[in-house]
DNA sequence: ATGAAAGCGCTAACAA
DNA sequence: TTGTTAGCGCTTTCAT
């Protein structure tokens, strides 16, 4: 059924040559005449010869990079991703992603398959574990953490100002008129977590905008989870409040599809009834139907920015860390608009 | 910074037995003494040790199996995902995924690389490749083709009945009462494709249901590709037509938002002035403000279904080829309903 | 410029 | 049950 593989030996036998001389061929390294390339690249086209990565990675690298993302279906990851193949693209590294489903023991489990397997470098897209097991991965495997923040202890991290990012949707929705502004946040505990999570950032952000405009007494928070149904269930309970809130923040767009969800179902229009404004910017926001109002990211950016620091620490292991932190902009669209008169 | 890997070596010698010793224990294979596991187990635990894959990977299996994908974008291919990691689950196998970005020449690159690093297995989502390359590819590594149909030559073939599908769509709006029903199709003009790819069978589907219901003089196809832009183009060409179709149907949900993009834009309603239909039953389709018309192919089947035949083939190499075919079934929304009466 | 040989970490015969 | 040893395919000194 399946044939044997094409070694260097099989390569080296056929074209008369050496073991090393093949090896170097392959790899352009210097020392072989033009003769002996052209024989050597011969038989290699002849037998249809593949190195064996595995045996590559037993002497050291593997030209192979790793990312590892929380969720499939958060369209904001496939705009990161589109950033890091572009950087990629200009080097010889091949990239494989694997998912955690936004759980830590899985997180944990896929990381160490990457490392076990040696790759090169990883990519961490917005983790959950302790800071502790990061800096285990860091100590192991160059690294590089996009979307959380926190002090940098082996690896870079590439993010953007979601404390700030908040703000402009609060400032934004109360230049329109609304008071009764709420957010929904993905649940979060643990305290490391707390400080360094994107979406633990976003809800500070919230709530410290809404006191510099004077609506700390309308503060409203929700905590569900960063997915569509966190969304629909945040929006749920919202709807439930004796006084619903005129405009809703969700803290990723993905909710604020789940949010939409739940308006649709409970017949309440966008944006005459109530606002809706989302996080990311992801292509789905521009959906024509929706126009989602959200903050751009420039997940593209992100992706490249991470992939070029991945690079330069594989080729420079000693060199110091750095974080970059990238400042959001607001995407004022068709969800958002002053609250109407008798909410008001 | 990276301190050296802790091998066998080390534990063998931590725990004064031999490397086999180790190598028996860390793989839970016969012939060790609870005595001798314990005091091994210690060691591993001491040391912090983990196999590496690379070493294990000259030697034979990697437990890693790869996934080709055409594109992140599309939210159908996480639903095969889902369907692969849970039958994964039950299984030591680790799941890493690549994109080929709908392009030939990469997705022979990603196959390769794939192969390069001795995945025990793959499995290709709607490859686009020359058959030849997909039985190249299958004599060299174990290999499920998803959602690609044809002659089945070395790998196993899971597919959703897509003539059949299209067929489905096709009498749900001519019983509505249409009759100028469009079809956009992803441009193909390779025979091969023409025969074997969803797409392809979608428009093939189409036509032949046309025309079962009396509508041939209606058919009316158009090409552009299977994304979001490409149903924005397409339905920007439909919109110039003289006498308009009452209904679209796309070839893929994704498509399909493409289509309402650009119909929102034209200002116009749907199902009021236009109903709209799409393919796959992605999660988006269910989304409320939209709701659309569409095809449930269950890609968690089709993902559980292609993860079992992968690693039955895993097992025994040798064993026959199957194809395995889903019926789909029509799912109805909102985005479709009797023509208007003006439009009739 | 070219090649011989050691060895990366692990598993699988084979011996003891 | 336990250990010795020969590779898996490649890269890398080190000779020539």
């Amino acid at each position: 059924m399946t044939r044997p593989r094409v070694t260097i030996v099989d390569v080296a036998r056929h074209a008369g040559v050496s073991t090393t001389a093949v090896s170097k061929v392959v790899r352009n390294a210097p020392g072989t005449s033009a003769q002996m390339r052209s024989r050597v690249l011969a038989a290699v086209e002849h037998l249809g010869y593949r190195p064996s990565a595995a045996a590559r990675a037993l002497r050291g690298r593997t030209d192979t990079i790793g990312v590892v993302l929380p969720d499939l279906r958060n369209p904001f990851f496939a705009d990161i991703l589109d950033g890091v193949t572009e950087h990629l693209a200009s080097s010889d590294h091949q990239l494989f992603m694997a998912s955690s489903h936004d759980d830590e023991a899985s997180e944990g489990r896929v990381t160490d398959a990457l490392i076990d397997r040696s790759m090169d470098g990883v990519i961490l897209v917005a983790p959950i574990s302790s800071r502790r097991r990061l800096e285990h991965v860091a100590h192991t495997v160059p690294t590089v953490v996009v979307g959380r923040h926190g002090p940098a202890a082996g690896y870079d991290i590439v993010a953007d100002d979601d404390f700030a990012g908040a703000g402009l949707v609060v400032a934004h929705l109360a230049e329109l008129g609304h008071r009764r502004i709420a957010h929904i946040e993905h649940h979060e505990t643990d305290p490391v977590r707390l400080a360094e999570m994107p979406n633990a950032r976003r809800a500070d952000g919230y709530r410290h905008a809404m006191r510099a405009h004077g609506l700390g007494a309308d503060i409203d928070v929700v905590s569900t989870t960063y997915n569509r149904d966190g969304g629909y269930r945040g929006a749920r309970r919202l709807l439930d409040r004796a006084e619903r809130p005129t405009a809703i923040f969700a803290g990723a767009d993905i909710v604020a599809m789940g949010v939409l969800d739940a308006l649709t179902e409970a017949g309440l229009s966008v944006p005459g009834d109530i606002s809706v404004a989302g996080y990311d910017n992801i292509t789905f926001a521009a959906f024509a139907p929706v126009a989602l109002t959200t903050v751009d990211q420039t997940g593209h950016r992100i992706g490249r920015t991470a992939a070029r620091l991945l690079l330069e620490r594989i080729a420079d292991r000693s060199r110091p860390t750095s974080q970059v932190t990238f400042f959001p902009a607001l995407v004022a669209r068709r969800t958002t608009a002053p609250p109407s008169l008798s909410s008001r």
